[in-house]
DNA sequence: GCCAAACGTACATATATGTGAATTTATCTG
DNA sequence: CAGATAAATTCACATATATGTACGTTTGGC
């Protein structure tokens, strides 16, 4: 069950940022098509808390800089080490392409950094996407690093489903792929998950944590030079990361 | 009427703030008396949004970096001048007190920057905290930089509660206030609001925004030296701020 | 390797909550 | 400056939602 109230709160916020500007509550609430009465209370909850202020007289709602404020406290715990970001940034600059850092999440897989392809045409992912971890290059990199006792009991919560037509929709499926991926030195998804969609990623374990690299883009763009784009990567992972890092 | 949800998702949000580090559902509900099948749902709610996931396996749920992400955005509106977080960083570091930027938002003040006193017994502020405009000193500050119409109508708004002793508890006692804060130079407050809690503080206005600089701490450190600390915050305002300002 | 205890998940139902209509308050226009 | 218009707020009621209960799954102890 989704929790409508909770949902919204996130949704608010995501208004704000990309809005960039005080909003009064009738226009928040015309955009969301939400009840004036409604909103009214939202915004009165969030306001309460401290989370959201008036900053001029009459000119509307603003997060406070609270929300910024626990995010960095929350952030700092375990960040990602500084190479990790120049990765991506390299990766996404050589190849024009969106690079992404991936974690695991139950049967999901999550974007926990993302540098986008500047193209027109481009992959759009943010930071907090979720993709099936079967169904996905970077997810198949994450399961890599699994072992098979753990990798079964994922497999029995994943409700296999053809989101495309390479879409793997077995156990099986999902494993044969996995050892290709072995053999092959990298993993691909050609339009898994979603349509036209091609990536090429590789496990990236750091510390304890479980992660992957991915680099993806349209699937005319990236098809012809899988090999050479995950080849980049390793290369670029090789050459960036701290040769003493555990 | 308050909307428990979205406060929900705020405590959340705070719990791991403290904690800083994984929580599983059951920690979660425990430490809220929630039912876990509420919690479940709430925390099912905001791992499909992205804003939650699951770092390890069995490991339990930890803020994406998506609240940082969205937290950035929304800050990099109208960011406060960098000489204003040296302003209160000089001044706590002077004092031994807690140092604040406060805004208006409705009848309350709410602190957009602290830096707190590192002194044992001290004022626990942090951003996004609230108190109301016409019985704090940094409120008043603000109040000082309306118009006298636009005061009468937030005074209508505002419901005069005895907090502490010497609160305010009329439109004339405001503004009595007001008139002699105009004459002392500085703004004072003396438990008006919090117990055995004193400020000083002067209007700040940057740009088109009406802020203001306050000092706080516990009244017997405080109350000996308002107007060394009042004078001492308009001298550091004047040395810090750009003399082209607006 | 088994058992027990803790944890996570699904679902029907009572209830807290979101909503539409009405009221008050503020802003715009001529 | 008054009348009109739009926004913000309040409140009682129907309904969507949080929860108690029951079930399945995982883990750690022996």
């Amino acid at each position: 069950m989704i929790v409508r109230q909770a949902a919204n709160v996130l949704e608010i916020m995501e208004f704000f940022a990309q809005a960039r500007k005080p909003a009064t509550l009738a226009e928040i609430a015309d955009h969301f098509g939400w009840p004036r009465s409604s909103t009214f209370n939202l915004l009165a909850t969030l306001s309460e808390k401290g989370y959201l202020y008036e900053p001029r007289r009459r000119g509307g709602y603003y997060p406070t800089p609270r929300w910024l404020t626990l995010a960095r406290m929350v952030s700092e715990v375990e960040p990602l080490p500084p190479w990790v970001h120049a990765l991506i940034s390299e990766l996404s600059a050589e190849t024009g392409e969106t690079a992404s850092i991936v974690a695991p999440s139950g049967v999901m897989a999550v974007f926990i950094d993302v540098v986008e392809s500047q193209a027109p045409i481009r992959y759009f992912a943010t930071v907090g996407h979720r993709i099936p971890i079967h169904a996905s290059a970077s997810g198949r990199a994450l399961l890599l690093q699994y072992s098979k006792e753990e990798r079964d009991q994922l497999y029995r919560k994943i409700e296999f489903r053809q989101y495309g037509m390479s879409t793997p929709i077995s156990i099986e499926a999902v494993e044969a792929e996995l050892r290709n991926s072995i053999a092959r030195g990298y993993c691909q998804s050609f339009g898994d998950y979603s349509r036209d969609l091609a990536g090429a990623a590789i496990p990236l374990p750091i510390g304890d944590r479980r992660l992957s690299v991915v680099v993806a883009g349209p699937e005319f763009r990236i098809g012809p030079k899988v090999s050479d784009v995950a080849s980049l990567i390793a290369r670029t992972v090789d050459r960036l990361r701290p040769k003493t890092a555990a």
